[in-house]
DNA sequence: ATTGACATTCCAGCTATGTGGAAGCTTTAT
DNA sequence: ATAAAGCTTCCACATAGCTGGAATGTCAAT
C-alpha cells in the first residue's frame, strides 16, 4: 500500500512547496522516515496527514491547533484520555456554529445587497450600513 | 452624534489596542482627524468602520481585503463604478458558500465523533479517518 | 564521466499583523 | 505646580507561516 514517495512527489501530489513540507517537520507538526542516503521517505499515511493539515489550514485552523489534533490522533489519545479530545471536538464544534451563522449573515446581507445594485436603488450610505453597521452582529 | 472619542475612548469601545489602531491608520486602512493639540479624534463613523473591521477579521478576511471594501465604500463606488463592488460581492459570496459548506462538513463529523467517543465504541483509526481522511471532502 | 534534476542543511529574509519601549508633549487632578 | 495618565512619533522586536539561496551530496540519463 504504502508506495514510497520523495519529498518532490509528495509536495507535487499535495500541491505544496517541498520547503514547507520540511518548515512542518522543523516545528514538530510532522515527522519522516529517511532512505539511507539521507533522503525523506514518505507514505501514504504522510499523504493523508499532509492532505488534513492542508484542508484544515482551509478551515482557518492554526497548525499549532492542528498539531494537537495530530498528536491525539497519533498518540491513540482516543483510548488513553478521551476526554480531551472530546473537550477539543465541542469547543470546536461551538466555534464552527458560530463562524457559520457569521458567514451566513454576511452572505445575506451581501446577497440583498447585489439584488439591490443591480436594481440601481443602492444608495452609498446604504452599501456602507450592510458592511459597517449592518445587523450581523445580530447572529 | 458625532461624539468625538481620543484613540483611547475609541480602543476601549471596540476592545483593541490603540496601537492596532495606529498601525491601520499607518497602513491606509483607516484614516483620522486631528485635534488642535495633535491628538487624533474619531466619530461614531470611524467606530464603525473599527467594527467592521473587526468583524471582517473574525471572519477571515485580510486586512488588504478589508482595505478593498472600506476603499469602494468609503469613495462611494457603487455609484461610479457598481460592477467592481458587484464582483467583489459575487466572488465574496461564493467563497462564503464554500466556507459554510466546509465547516458544516466538519462540524458533521465532529459531532459523528464525539457521539462515538461518548458510546465508548471508537477505535483510534477512526478518529483519523474522520479527521485526516474522512468525506469532508465530498462537500 | 559529466550534466541536470533532484535531495540535504543552514541561514537569511519575507509578509502579515501587531506590540513594546523610549523620548517627549498635553491634559487632568490634586 | 507637580504628578499621573494619556497622547504623539519613531524604531525595534515578536509571531506565524512560509520562501529563497548557498553549499553540498545523490541519482539517472547520456
Amino acid at each position: 500500500m504504502s508506495h514510497n514517495l520523495t519529498i518532490g512527489e509528495l509536495a507535487k501530489r499535495i500541491g505544496i512547496n517541498p520547503k514547507t513540507i520540511r518548515y512542518y517537520e522543523s516545528i514538530g507538526l510532522i515527522t519522516s522516515h529517511r532512505a539511507q542516503n539521507g533522503y525523506r521517505v514518505y507514505t501514504s499515511q504522510d499523504e493523508s496527514h499532509l492532505l488534513m493539515i492542508k484542508r484544515a489550514k482551509l478551515l482557518g485552523l492554526t497548525l499549532k491547533e492542528i498539531g494537537v489534533i495530530l498528536q491525539d490522533v497519533q498518540s491513540g489519545l482516543c483510548k488513553t484520555a478521551k476526554s480531551q479530545i472530546k473537550e477539543f471536538i465541542k469547543l470546536k464544534t461551538l466555534e464552527i456554529d458560530k463562524q457559520i451563522s457569521e458567514l451566513s449573515a454576511l452572505k445575506n446581507y451581501l446577497t440583498e445587497q447585489l439584488k439591490q445594485i443591480e436594481t440601481d436603488e443602492v444608495t452609498s450610505s446604504e452599501v456602507k450600513d450592510c458592511l459597517c453597521l449592518g445587523e450581523i452582529e445580530r447572529s
